[in-house]
DNA sequence: GTAACCAGCCGCAAT
DNA sequence: ATTGCGGTTGGTTAC
């Protein structure tokens, strides 16, 4: 890894175009060859980057980060004001709990919680577009579709409606409903819900953490 | 902004949990007060964060980062290895070309290029739900709602889909029909449009760069 | 390679 | 504060 604290404008050609002009920022080159520029704002958000995989042409005063695609960023340096090179080694890596995988794992284990009666046929089955989360069997007899979110949003109730209308091309699912299945569900998600006749549930992840997550799949 | 190269192990608690056993990595604080855990690899994402507003604690071997909602990431240091603190003023900013934004503004001066003969009539109209990007008057007689992207992929054509429901509620704008217009669009997005009845058509975007953006509104 | 989807998405604007 | 929505979204995975 490479810090460089410099002045310098930037210009990157690509899938848009931008430009920086002159001023001091962070040039950060990573061991996987990628660039960014920063300022001292904007969060972890560089003004402008080039992602792996890419090569850099480092000279003196001029760096031009190259991608397969023709794109470019072309860094002009005036002066440098400070440097650090470091060999940081390997990442040991990423632990993390609560994504929606972690939801749907817990929420495929449980599905009562989703609904009373409710039992699991298959995860992430394939719709021909995209897989549907959780497809279940009603204690009415009907099957059910489940989408779920972290946020439910109108996105989830479009996603949702999409792979209805393809499930319900299959005549061994009839009769079919979805439910969307969410921590929280906004106002807007719930009324476009019930125009389309879905269903929605706000889950308490708490609660669920305290039960067994499911098998990967089943069916 | 202070940039330290350090052996830390790190625990986010928030939205989800995370965890980063020890290893060396980049700890990046700007100015903002963000604070961002970088590996040497992942482009320009860190493994961990944290967004403004928030507050820094820094301890000799322990930092604590908090923000309002109560999340925190939390970083023990064990062995700093470099260091580098530099105040780089302020950015100038950022200037880009091509986002869609741009576009619109070059397809709403000329809406002859998405169909013949069609005319403005507003740009960004209030749907309820959202804005729709452009609503015009075709040669036919009808109106049409245009949607306009970047990438025309599923997305689109669903929201197109929404504003079109939304707008057909207005006696006024019928009968109306929808166009997606992108610089690309996906065979799953033209699919989609067929069977909801709405249009696409790929724009030419180094074209329109000759041609003269619209003012802001009209209606 | 294309395309769909998740992401602690981020950040902005409008309600 | 909420919500919709764009973004050089990035990144993963399945087709």
């Amino acid at each position: 890894m490479r810090l460089v604290i410099a002045t310098c404008s930037v210009v990157y050609e690509g899938r848009l175009a931008a430009r920086l002009p002159p001023a001091t920022r962070l040039l950060l080159v990573k061991a996987d060859g990628s660039v960014s520029v920063h300022a001292d704002d904007r969060a972890y958000k560089p003004l402008n980057w080039m992602s792996p995989p890419c090569t850099v042409e480092f000279g003196d005063d001029r760096w031009i980060v190259r991608n397969r695609k023709g794109e470019t960023l072309t860094i002009e340096i005036s002066e440098i004001h400070a440097e650090i090179a470091h060999d940081l080694g390997p990442e040991p890596g990423l632990e993390k709990d609560g994504v929606e995988l972690e939801i749907q794992a817990l929420l495929a284990g449980n599905p009562g919680t989703i609904e009373e009666g409710l039992t699991l046929i298959s995860r992430e089955r394939e719709t021909g577009i995209g897989p549907v989360d959780l497809l279940c069997h009603g204690a009415d007899g009907t099957f059910v579709a489940v989408e779920i979110k972290r946020r439910g949003e109108i996105d989830g109730v479009e996603q949702l409606t999409r792979y209805l209308e393809l499930l319900r091309q299959d005549p061994r699912l009839h009769p079919l409903r979805g439910i969307l299945a969410a921590q929280k569900v906004t106002p807007q998600a719930r009324s476009l819900a019930q125009t389309r006749g879905i269903g929605w549930v706000e889950v308490d992840y708490d609660a669920l953490r305290g039960l067994e997550p499911s098998i990967p799949t089943l069916f």
